[in-house]
DNA sequence: ATGTAC
């Protein structure tokens, strides 16, 4: 048992499934959001669930946690955006050139909220992936917490493991935060329409074709973060290579073998070398390295800051404090493209947690180290008025 | 979260 573990008072004795909470005891974690990780760690076959420090409040089910459950699928879980995850590419995008540049990419980087013009289902083929009715979407970044953002090098505290990842100073990079658009919430919408969102049974045939649709949504996803990123680098004009594209909202066997299912609903995993953990459009990313041997903590990590206030809380305090404008640019010099009025609100700085106290108690946890910080320098929403 | 529900 790590010591850095803290139940913020959930009651464990009597339960079959542990429910820890990794968060220093400073580190504040809204009460609804244990309740609900305590609601679904009695769901059938649960053996564990276990919050990270960016835990909040969800519909139903707690986001920022993963779940170990035996001989049950449990798809409500995962959500609606089944694959959502985090892509990192590197460009060829001199640092140098950000102020010159920087208004004329605002501009050109709009091209992605049309569809792609391109071969959908070419593209779905070559990385051996079957049509669906959802691949209109395909390419597009999507509305919520998604976003693409042309990053910089802040600090490095490990060359050696950033030289690793082929990734240099004084290049931009990309981040790339998209799902599987209406694909995912179509399987979920289905299974809910069939089951009523309950558990499935993991040796039934139900189980097997939501894992099948599944699994297809999470190959899907991981092409739309690359589209996206490869168009907006045609938008920009810059050349791409990927560094990293993890999930975090999926579910996957346990990798001890174990037999149990991992799901995981705003958890990156620890398993699959670096990650990065976005803060908010206003404040640093994290590079970090976790340490992939801790089933303590669900192999996983935190996949963000997590948001401190609701949607509508964040729009209400923050239009008396801000005009639109006065969210168009960052307290670290970086540019929000946001036509979306109420998203703008919405994904504010001031509406997320502190990342460097959720990265410092993945630190204090023991759970892993940082290689490097990321300077947020063009965030991409959408670029339509609303 | 959603080519968004009412």
């Amino acid at each position: 048992m790590n010591q850095a573990i803290n139940c913020h008072g959930v009651k464990a004795e009597e339960r079959a499934a542990t429910v820890r909470v990794i968060a220093s005891p400073s580190s504040w974690i809204e009460g609804d959001a244990v309740r609900q990780l305590e609601q679904t760690a009695a769901l059938p076959g649960m053996r564990a669930a276990i919050g990270m420090p960016d835990l909040h409040p969800g519909k139903g089910t707690p986001i920022g946690a993963a779940f170990l459950c035996a001989g049950h699928v449990h798809p409500h879980l995962i959500g609606n955006d089944i694959g959502c995850g985090m892509a990192l590419w590197r460009t060829d995008l001199p640092e140098r050139r950000i102020r010159r540049k920087l208004d004329r990419w605002a501009e050109l980087v709009g091209a992605l909220d049309d569809p792609w013009g391109g071969d959908v289902g070419g593209l779905l083929a070559a990385r051996g992936l079957a049509r669906s009715d959802h691949d209109a979407g395909l390419g597009t970044i999507g509305g919520g917490n998604h976003f693409a953002e042309l990053q910089a090098i802040e600090s490095v505290n490990d060359e050696a493991a950033l030289a690793d990842l082929g990734v240099a100073r004084g290049r931009l990079l990309l981040l790339v935060h998209s799902g599987s658009r209406g694909l995912g919430e179509s399987i979920l919408r289905d299974h809910i329409d069939r089951y009523a969102g309950a558990g499935l049974p993991e040796d039934g045939d139900a189980a097997a074709r939501y894992l099948a649709r599944h699994d297809h949504a999470v190959a899907w996803a991981k092409v739309n973060r690359e589209l996206c990123a490869r168009r907006f680098g045609e938008a920009i004009g810059a050349e791409l290579e990927p560094v990293i594209d993890v999930c975090h909202n999926c579910v996957a066997a346990a990798p001890d073998g174990s037999g149990c299912l991992l799901h995981r609903k705003g958890a990156a995993p620890s398993t699959e070398g670096p990650v990065v953990i976005p803060g908010s459009r206003g404040t640093l990313s994290y590079l970090f390295l976790p340490d992939p041997a801790r089933a303590d903590a669900g192999w996983s990590l935190a996949h963000g800051a997590g948001r401190k206030w609701r949607r509508s809380g964040a729009r209400d305090r923050l239009r008396r404090r801000y005009r639109p404008s006065d969210l168009e640019t960052t307290a670290l010099g970086g540019r929000v493209v946001c036509g979306d009025r109420d998203l703008l609100y919405e994904e504010a700085p001031e509406a997320y947690k502190k990342i460097d106290a959720v990265v410092g108690d993945l630190v204090d946890a023991g759970l892993g180290r940082v290689i490097a910080t990321l300077r947020p320098v063009l965030t991409f929403k959408t670029a339509r008025r609303r």
